[in-house]
DNA sequence: TTTTAAATTTAGACAAATCTAAAAATTAAA
DNA sequence: TTTAATTTTTAGATTTGTCTAAATTTAAAA
């Protein structure tokens, strides 16, 4: 049986070594889980007890074919619950990372498959990242980051590649959301800036913002 | 903050203070919990300092005022997910009650009430259990037993007032399920069982079952 | 290449929740 | 009312997941 703990951990070395392709440091998984060296190596013994995971002390961690499955699953768990909460409970895309991060680890296959019907098998959550299907794969994606359009180019929000709080509330206040309607007006060149149609009403944003907005084009 | 097991305890503890009017022995928690006196005594420590019990050594326990509102949150959580697992997610009436033993201990106010309020405010589960409104306040019932109904008379099942796996699967091989309409054709001296129709279909049922059926009527 | 700095692991401790076995308190029986 | 049986509590141990502080290993700098 995994434990809640164990499952963080799996989720937090998935997320490290998608980032760098090397084998994920300690030190690393300590600051991403907020907690101590000490007690990542403690959980790096259970892990790999339990074949969930490849150690080499002093070298770092990998995910084993079965650690990368599981890991997935909560992933995909974790996007199918954002999903319902956003699109069937009417939260705000800003306020389902916490709860989510909760209803990830309920334990049911049938569960997350009747929840993946019910949603009508989404591909991506609210913040834009891909929900890997019952058989753990991701699906192409076929968005790029409205930083990438050219002036006149347009398209709708799919997702964001960035997920803090001060971000998604100031996309809000934009009222950019999931399918807004966005088209590229103007390209400021001494800042990088944009000038943009949001839904047809005119906006103004950065380029660091432009580059955290995927967007999927007709 | 409260614990998973503090919760489960303090569920314990209203079931067993709803049969019984009097304080809850140690010993009843144990069973109803399946664990050891000793690990209730441990507990019962516990939360004892929290406030959310009182407790004379060797009296036994009630909750307290805290502790009755939070038992009731948790029965409260635990019964609108399965309602949310019947009629959205389209399980059977049996297989719901291990799923929402985990999700009733999610913690997030504001998802509880948008689940009341995505399902309509409903007041009963699946097995036709109360379910108590955002103040913690039970629906008054209307429901009566199948048992009590003279020939001739009829309903719509509403509930069942017993959920051992065994009888839920019975039902499920009579067709019967909530709002299954019920009508009353014969009743036998002999062994007080029924003749009845299940949507129109005639079928026969002992004393036992009809007992722990819950139905209104028109 | 030796020394220093950084990263990692070990050792020992702690809190939560549980257990077994033994002691104490209560209740029931003789 | 004394004894026996039952219930409850205490004492001490275990597991999980964490911590601090110290020791060890690896990497970087002189």
């Amino acid at each position: 049986m995994i434990t809640l703990a164990e499952e963080n951990y799996l989720k937090a070395i998935l997320k490290l070594s998608k980032n760098s392709k090397d084998s994920v440091s300690t030190n690393s998984i300590a600051d991403e889980l907020d907690t101590k060296a000490s007690s990542v190596t403690d959980m790096i013994k259970k892990l790999t007890d339990k074949e969930l995971i490849n150690y080499v002390p002093y070298r770092g961690v990998y995910l084993s074919k079965s650690g990368v499955k599981k890991a997935i699953e909560i992933v995909r768990k974790h996007r199918l619950w954002e999903v319902f909460l956003v699109t069937k409970l009417k939260f705000n895309w800003d306020e389902v990372h916490d709860i989510a991060e909760q209803l990830e680890h309920i334990k049911s296959q049938k569960l997350v498959d009747a929840l993946d019907v019910y949603l009508g098998y989404p591909e991506h959550d609210p913040h834009g990242e891909p929900i890997p299907n019952k058989d753990g794969k991701f699906p192409k994606s076929f968005s790029k980051r409205l930083s990438e359009l050219e002036k006149g180019g347009s398209g709708q929000i799919v997702g964001v590649s960035q997920d803090n709080q001060s971000f998604l509330q100031y996309l809000n206040s934009l009222n950019i959301t999931l399918g807004t309607s966005i088209r590229v007006i103007q390209k400021i060149d001494f800042d990088d800036s944009l000038e943009i149609t949001i839904d047809n009403k005119a906006s103004h944003i950065s380029i660091d913002v432009a580059r955290n907005l995927l967007i999927k084009q007709k």
